[in-house]
This record gives structure tokens, C-alpha cells and sequence, in this order.
DNA sequence: CGTATTATTGATCACGCGATCAATAAGCCC
DNA sequence: GGGCTTATTGATCGCGTGATCAATAATACG
């Protein structure tokens, strides 16, 4: 006894929403088939049409994801309009840190896939993707701030200059998700400033 | 039909490195009743003979561990030795970096509780402590460096510092953890160096 | 030596999971 | 309208899980 039939195309999506709904109340581990099929309203066997499997389902929806939160931001000309090299690249974290807060809901999703990576191929390579790419969004403004000043950024390369900012931005996110009310963004950077003694990039 | 028994107070801490040596194998989801049994060499009712609930064994194997990861380093007097404050610092971020690679299994483990924790109080707040607690065994440092040269060091707390300290370890235990051949240790830790100017610490 | 205690076993229960599939209603084309 | 395709349903299977428990062998004790 089927139910009505949905527009074309807009199923897959519902699932996927579903998906969403039920990971961001229930994390990862409460996405189940007969869970999603609940939040969106369809049956069991439904969620099965459109996915041929639950890792597949799971695989979509960290590409969903992805697609609405790393691709979302421009990491291509991130702050482009400000001049000098290190101010540049402060401001980048600081963006992205403050960041953070905010999208903690989604930033606990992507350590539980994480988790699960280790033990889905798929789904690690695209977490991986995912980090490289992150990590080298920092890339071309650490080669233009080591280029600025060859002598004092002397045995720093460009590479692990952008190692060294997702690393800190990536250990932010773990402060943040682990225990929010510990952590304070603007100390964070303004000791990051401090010690890296650039112009404090203000927000 | 009751097999041999073990010497008192033995079992549980034979169950217990049973648990790790599943968890280290197939990780924390791969931990239950019956290949924990099946690792010690007992029955799956002894399990919860020693440990009331599966969640419990969980938590006797993270203080289990913690006991035998953080706490093991001596927090309290770590570097001692050496008298530049700067210095200081920068060689117990090296030597916890360093570290990382050698303790994946244990790291990752650690990683796979810090998701469960998100759903598990006792978990969580096990976990929270632990990461204070090293986030907290930077303070000693900081508050020496900070107070080194305050001119310098204007507007940076100790607290500040810590956090910043501890982000940066966690964000590279994260990369490792994630694709160790992508990081390279020495190349993050002369980056770091260049970027504080502190005196690279070497090895 | 006999008896009470306790550690240990393995069968068993209920549950939720992923997955399959025949039945069936909705939509489409002629 | 009739028939063909396809989206949808819900019952169902097998599996692994956490947990329980009566039966039983090992030990300690008087």
C-alpha cells in the first residue's frame, strides 16, 4: 500500500535532510535506516531505493555536508583585499576560529566521521580529501608571507607554515567541541598575535 | 562446567587488557562483551561478572589507559632543566609532538573516546579533565615565560598561552592521527620556531 | 572431611540493526 | 481508459549485541 509519490529527484534529498536531522540531534551513531526513514516521513525499505547501503547513505551525507561548509567558505581568494602578508593570514585564522562556534553542530558531525573513517575507506579518503584541502587553503597565503620577508621567516617553509595554521585551527575545534565555556576565541588570538608579534588582525 | 579460576583480583585487570588489546586492534566500536571474552580466554559472562555494564568496562579502560598515557608523562616538573623560558616551552611541545607518533594506536583510541564522550557524561567528563589537565600543565611554563620579558609578551596571558600551546599538540595529533604521511614533525617544529623566534629547540 | 561460598560457564532472552522482497498504488504514455 | 513502468510499503530474515541466570566446578573454612 505505497503513499504518495514525491517530484522527481526530491526524495533523495528529503532523505539526506533527514539524514541531517537525525545525525545533528542524535549524532552519527543514531543514523539508522528506520530512523531516517521516520524523520522524513517514508519507510524502511524507501531509504534503501535511493541508497544501496546505510556506509552509502553515510557517504552522501559527509558530501552534503562538506559541500554545505568547506566548499561554502571561498578558500580560493580568502581575503584577498588586505595587503600586507601576515595581517592576511591572521585574519584567515581568526575568521576561521570565530567560525567555529557557531557551526559546532557540524564540527561534531565531521570528528564523528572522523571516527568512523578508520574503519570506512570511503569515507576516510574523503575526510582526508577534505583536511588536505583545508590545510592547503592556507598555502598560497603562507608563500606570499614567507616571500615577504625571506630573512625573518628564514627555515620556514610554505608547507609547513599551512601545517602549522590547521593544526591550530584543527586543536581549536577539538577545545571547542570538547568543552566550549573554556574556550575564548578573541584570547586565543590575541596570543597567537603576541607571539607572533603581527599586527593584531581585529575583527 | 566453571573453568579454572585465576589468582584473586587478577581477572579484571586480565579483562581489562583484554578490552585494550580488542580496542587497539578494531577500536572502540570493535569492544564488546564477547570479543572481549574471547581475547581474555573467559566466557561472556564473566564480563559482566567484573564490570556491571559494558559502559563501565569503557570506563575502567579509559582510567586504565589515562593512568598509563598522561598521567605516565610527569607533568609537574617537566624540563626543569633547562633556563630559558622560551626554550622551555618549546622543547615540551616538541617532546609531546615527537611523542605522538610513536602512541598512535593509544591517540586515536583516545580520539574514538572523545566522540563517545559526547553522548556518555562520565566519559565526557573523564576526558574533559584529562584535557585540562594538559591544557593546565603548560600554565607553569607560560607564567614563566610571560613574566620573562613583559615588554614583549604584552597583552599574552599565561592562560592564554596554555591554550594556545595545548591547541597547537591536539591540532597535530589530529593530522597524524588522520594521515600520518602527510606531517613531518621536524619541519611543524621549525616552522613554530621561526614563527615565535624563539631559539629553535633541537633535538 | 564435608559444607558453604564464590568464580565461571554457556545457554538464553529481547532488541535493534541492515538488508531483501513480494505486493501494491501512483503516474505516464498511447 | 488500459497497460506498463516505477516508486513505495511493510513484513520478514539473519545477525550481533547487552544482559540475565540457573547450573556447576573450584576454593575456603570449620
Amino acid at each position: 500500500m505505497p503513499g504518495p509519490r514525491a517530484p522527481a529527484e526530491q526524495r533523495r534529498e528529503d532523505i539526506l535532510r533527514a539524514a541531517f536531522a537525525v545525525a545533528a540531534r542524535e549524532r552519527l551513531g543514531g543514523v539508522s535506516a528506520r530512523a531516517v526513514a521516520a524523520e522524513a516521513g517514508v519507510s524502511a525499505g524507501l531509504v534503501f531505493f535511493y541508497f544501496a547501503s546505510i556506509d552509502q547513505l553515510l557517504v552522501a551525507l559527509l558530501d552534503w555536508l562538506l559541500a554545505r561548509t568547506i566548499a561554502a567558505t571561498d578558500f580560493a581568494n580568502r581575503l584577498a583585499d588586505v595587503a600586507d602578508p601576515a595581517a592576511r593570514i591572521m585574519l584567515a585564522i581568526r575568521r576561521d576560529v570565530a567560525w567555529l562556534p557557531k557551526q559546532r553542530e557540524r564540527v561534531e558531525l565531521f570528528f564523528d566521521y572522523w571516527v568512523l573513517g578508520t574503519r570506512h575507506p570511503a569515507i576516510r579518503r574523503a575526510i582526508r580529501h577534505a583536511l588536505d584541502q583545508y590545510r592547503d587553503s592556507f598555502r598560497p597565503l603562507a608563500e606570499s608571507l614567507v616571500s615577504s620577508d625571506a630573512e625573518r621567516y628564514a627555515g620556514m617553509s610554505a608547507e609547513g607554515l599551512a601545517s602549522v595554521a590547521a593544526s591550530f585551527v584543527e586543536g581549536c575545534a577539538l577545545q571547542i567541541v570538547m568543552d566550549p565555556s573554556q574556550f575564548d576565541v578573541e584570547r586565543s588570538m590575541a596570543t597567537l598575535a603576541s607571539l607572533v608579534r603581527a599586527p593584531a588582525a581585529v575583527a
